[in-house]
DNA sequence: ACACTTTATCATATTAGCATGATAAAGACA
DNA sequence: TGTCTTTATCATGCTAATATGATAAAGTGT
């Protein structure tokens, strides 16, 4: 469903949001918890705090933070910087052209499907996903 | 959503099941017209053959004819063979254990689009999306 | 200024998906 | 049997995603 990619990054902000509770988080930390590659998930961080949903701080006690408050924070902003899903999943046959006029042969019964994925990733917050505070799995 | 093979798969069924009415429909012409590299698709075409999904001929007037009734063969049959959606789509996040019992921060708010998208797979057949034999954009 | 910690970035390797071109094998039919 | 048409398969190349290791740059505190 995700890439890769995209799913370290989903899980890594989960973690920010449930552990930077002051203090920001360091990505060594992060990738021990979460078993992602320590580099590679720095890029992924990195990508992320250019698109403001993580600040960094280097240095002694740096790390990384929510860049947005995590009811704000939607699963689509995280997301989309990795997987282009709202264009993804317009047609399933890949057609470039494929709306209501310009129907593919599965359009008529795959559009819901294709819309309730999309709002899900619009709709959900990261506060959503954490929930009431009890620890979660990730 | 569908990886490009899987699509290709899904695009070809569909021209057979809509142009393979009494003789066979040739790789070449299908490559053609649905714009697939041509040994690319021929590779497809005889894993879909293996599966089941379609009967190749060889020989003069040779080609693929669909291996099911279209109302009987449903899209999750032609897709699984080159996607394992049904994996792919269990858990958000990743984890290999996720359930009602194991459930990962993800699980309430995602099983629900997830199920939707199997259930599309799963319930959808070639001859739902053919419809009333009107000609069809593939 | 210096030492230390941490993120940022560069260079490179690995793998899988996607694709192409050439050749082999099978079947139809004169 | 021989020839033609068609699918089957092999060998190879290309590209993007994924990953690793080394080094640079930035900030903190002494």
């Amino acid at each position: 469903m995700l890439s890769q990619t995209a799913e370290y990054a989903l899980r890594a902000v989960l973690y920010v949001a449930e552990h930077a509770t002051g203090r920001p988080v360091r990505v060594a930390e992060m990738a021990d918890a979460l078993r992602i590659p320590r580099n590679y998930l720095s890029k992924i961080l990195h990508q992320l705090a250019h698109n403001g949903v993580l600040v960094s701080l280097r240095g002694k006690a740096g790390g990384f933070q929510l860049g947005v408050r995590p009811d704000r924070l939607t699963l689509s902003a995280v997301v989309t910087p990795f997987d282009r899903i709202e264009q993804q999943r317009r047609c399933l046959l890949g057609r470039p052209q494929c709306s209501d006029r310009t129907a593919c042969a599965a359009h008529e019964r795959w559009k819901d499907v294709a819309g309730a994925v999309a709002d899900f990733f619009r709709d959900t917050t990261v506060a959503d996903l954490l929930g009431n505070g009890a620890t979660v799995r990730i």
